[in-house]
DNA sequence: CGAAAATTTGACATGACTCAACTGGAGTGG
DNA sequence: CCACTCCAGTTGAGTCATGTCAAATTTTCG
């Protein structure tokens, strides 16, 4: 049992991985420890991360040139986030930004270890092509959900995949992560404990 | 120029390939003629394709168990079409369907013929790495616009984005994209149009 | 040419937002 | 430990954006 243990049981979820690739995955990591209620920076350089979440709660945002803020994910421990967006391929002044909730835990991949990972055991590419395909599809689904569903049936949807995250996020946060706003949620959860 | 051409340039657009490996790849493509208006399959079978169209126009769908039907991507000459799913990995009845809108070609890979790819040229799996991330990068991108926007916008955005598409696909498909209905697109079209 | 589908238009219904006022904790400093 | 502040959440009134339905019109295509 190592600080390792989780993130590697993580990465070898779909690529069964040695213990001498294990151990150059892990050389290339960056333990941090954040307090909570930190903005990790998106000043406009070119700082693409990839984290793994070990402890504590966090939430990926955007926001664009007018002003407007949409929670993109609301991270638990096991959790990868990375700052993946259009603007990395595009130049759209987007932007990303990810601010830990609670006392937080990472494990940080700076882009070039990232590199240098996949130079030295290319099998990493795979797990994260995987990983990729996943963050796609739940993604695409959201997607769908939020053009197909009422915002009552999105909240319900929203407690039934992840029941444990209702008392861990402030509302207004789910509000912003299901694209309504948080006097409606609230009128929602009334009219739904009223039932 | 061969009919792989196309499809060459796409696939070593952000991992040069050598010719060896190109012909790996292309030996492991299933060349598709598709007639409009065809419905490839989505019958509850394992049936996870990945398709690359050479000529013609199709659209991607969600359809939900209440009838709900999404379009997630309207595709031309040089766009990948997968069937990546929530439903893939875990187990909810949604589906994704794709169909033929103008008589097509294709490159298909069966799954199997892709595990092989990146058994035979494992560089593949970078390849297929940066393809998942730009399409993810995408697909967040219009979550967030689909939440911020106003329906006005979202379609001079996607004007923007995609001059062409406005002529090539039926309005009602554009609508369905963009998650507003086919009646209140002819209205912002007619209002944008008197300004 | 004729049938079927797509688009337009208008009347009406409603879901969801905004704004503003109020309530209730949680944290802070004296 | 109290008083104060601040932020999250609630509630209600009014409004606006968007959806629904149905009919009229136009386009597509066999």
């Amino acid at each position: 049992m190592t600080v390792y243990s989780q993130i590697n049981k993580n990465i070898s979820r779909y690529v069964p991985f040695e213990k001498e690739e294990l151990e150059i995955f892990n050389s290339l990591l960056e333990h941090k420890k954040i307090v909570k209620k930190t903005t990790l920076l998106r000043a406009g350089e070119q700082c693409s991360f990839e984290a793994f979440l070990i402890k504590g709660s966090a939430r990926k945002y955007y926001i664009d040139g007018s002003g407007a803020e949409v929670i993109l994910q609301l991270a638990v421990e096991d959790a990868w986030l990375s700052d993946i967006s259009f603007s990395m391929y595009e130049d759209s002044p987007s932007n990303v930004f990810i601010e830990t909730l609670e006392d937080c835990e990472f494990f940080v991949f700076s882009p070039e270890s990232k590199e240098s990972l996949f130079k030295k055991a290319p099998r990493f590419e795979r797990a994260y092509r995987i990983l990729m395909e996943r963050h796609l599809a739940v993604t695409q689904n959201r997607l769908f959900e939020t053009i197909a569903k009422t915002a009552t049936d999105k909240y319900v949807a929203f407690l039934e995949q992840y029941p444990e995250y209702a008392n861990r996020f402030a509302q207004h946060y789910i509000a912003s992560y299901l694209g309504i706003s948080p006097e409606f949620l609230s009128k929602i959860r009334n009219k739904l404990a009223r039932l």
